[in-house]
DNA sequence: TAGAATTGTCATCAATTTATTATGAAGTTG
DNA sequence: CAACTTCATAATAAATTGATGACAATTCTA
């Protein structure tokens, strides 16, 4: 189940969707003016919305432009099917788009895509006591919460999508920091032992003397 | 052991991919729309590319022809049979090229094939119960890794390059210190000692009396 | 087979490399 | 704008490496 925001202004179509989508098992809740919308985000997190680009007083890309929705995935409505829209709206962000009228199924089976995608499986790995949600972006040792800043999350996702292989510090720097960062290689350092320290890693994670690290699993 | 990208939009389809490739013992990494391939690129270097060619956002033809995946070997995967298509994406530069539906034994027939020729470079080679990564500097012995100095591995490194050849010390510090060292060849002994010991090579580093060493394989 | 020559092994220690803590700059949040 | 947080760098402590010397073991040869 999820719930989905229909900002469409042609009451008579909202209510279609509406039907539809309950009768797949989803909610609804709809809003029939680009004003309205900011005011019932307050109210309701969707998990999904439906955004017809044809609006009272505010259209649907400039609502988009506002970035209103956030990390919320987007499907546009519209009656144009001018190829200047679809890529417009694509380039706002929108998470798909469907041309009006369209099929009930058409829309049924894009909100199911569109969810689904938003919905990534849960990676996660379990080593030792600790275990690391990557999409949660959460790291737990003995079930509880780990602190991990930033670059330490991503110094370890780096370790562990390269597990049991020896990479240089220059190696992580490209990985962890982005091949655009020039620093200390001894920087590396630094956050190795925190990581260590923080997820009691240390046999975990080898020092390859005159090399680098390797994360043995 | 090998890390695949798989870039696939059906979740199904990529996750019956994903559990096959670990049956064989290959890791991978699931990717669902054009967008985040290069995003993942940064922090997960794959060995292999199974690129769908129908993607949203992005298909797998303009990913190619961005020269994302580098020297990476690339296999599409699509559902078109047309030749026309596979004739553009073997232009791309793709390795191969898989129709679906496909016999997942197909898949991992060709997966095998196009690791394979793409890595002439992987330099490996198992003695008794001893296997030597070069690339990734790595030695096991019985499964086990085995912690070899810098030193240690480069000595190594000589010998097998050298197996079946008897070796004099001044030629191993000539090829594993470098021919600006001059120190005692005495130094050698020590280290031949350490490599013996650490993969029980006692019978396989014969001493050639008066001479030298020679692996024996 | 004696004993000289050669090799094996261990322990040591200086040089190098890595670990860890401290500091302050830059950015964030309330 | 003050209190925090993050994180790169600096500074210092700790560790590892590996050449060397000492002596034991082995091998060769006369």
């Amino acid at each position: 189940m999820a719930n989905v925001l229909i900002v469409e202004d042609e009451k008579a179509i909202s209510d279609l969707i509406l039907m539809n989508l309950r009768l797949v098992g989803h909610e609804g809740r709809q809003v029939f003016d680009g004003n309205e919308v900011s005011e019932v985000l307050h109210e309701f997190q969707p998990d999904l919305v439906l955004l017809d680009v044809m609006l009272p007083y505010k259209d649907g890309f400039s609502l988009m432009e506002q970035k209103i929705f956030d990390g919320t995935p987007v499907i546009f409505l519209t009656a144009k099917d001018s190829v200047i829209d679809k890529v417009k709206g694509l380039k706002l962000g929108a998470d798909d788009y469907i041309v009006k009228p369209f099929e009930t199924v058409e829309l049924l089976a894009r909100v199911e895509a569109v969810l689904r995608r938003a919905k990534p499986t849960e990676r996660y790995i379990i080593i030792d006591n600790v275990s690391i949600h990557f999409d949660k972006r959460e790291v737990t040792l003995n079930n509880k919460i780990v602190d991990l800043t930033n670059r330490e999350f991503e110094l370890l996702e780096v370790l562990i999508n390269n597990r049991n292989i020896a990479l240089s510090r220059d190696k992580l720097l490209d990985l962890a920091w982005g091949y655009d960062y020039f620093g200390d290689t001894r920087t590396v350092d630094v956050h190795i032992t925190k990581l260590r320290k923080k997820l009691e890693f240390e046999n975990r994670i080898k020092t390859i003397f005159k090399l680098g690290y390797r994360l043995e699993v």
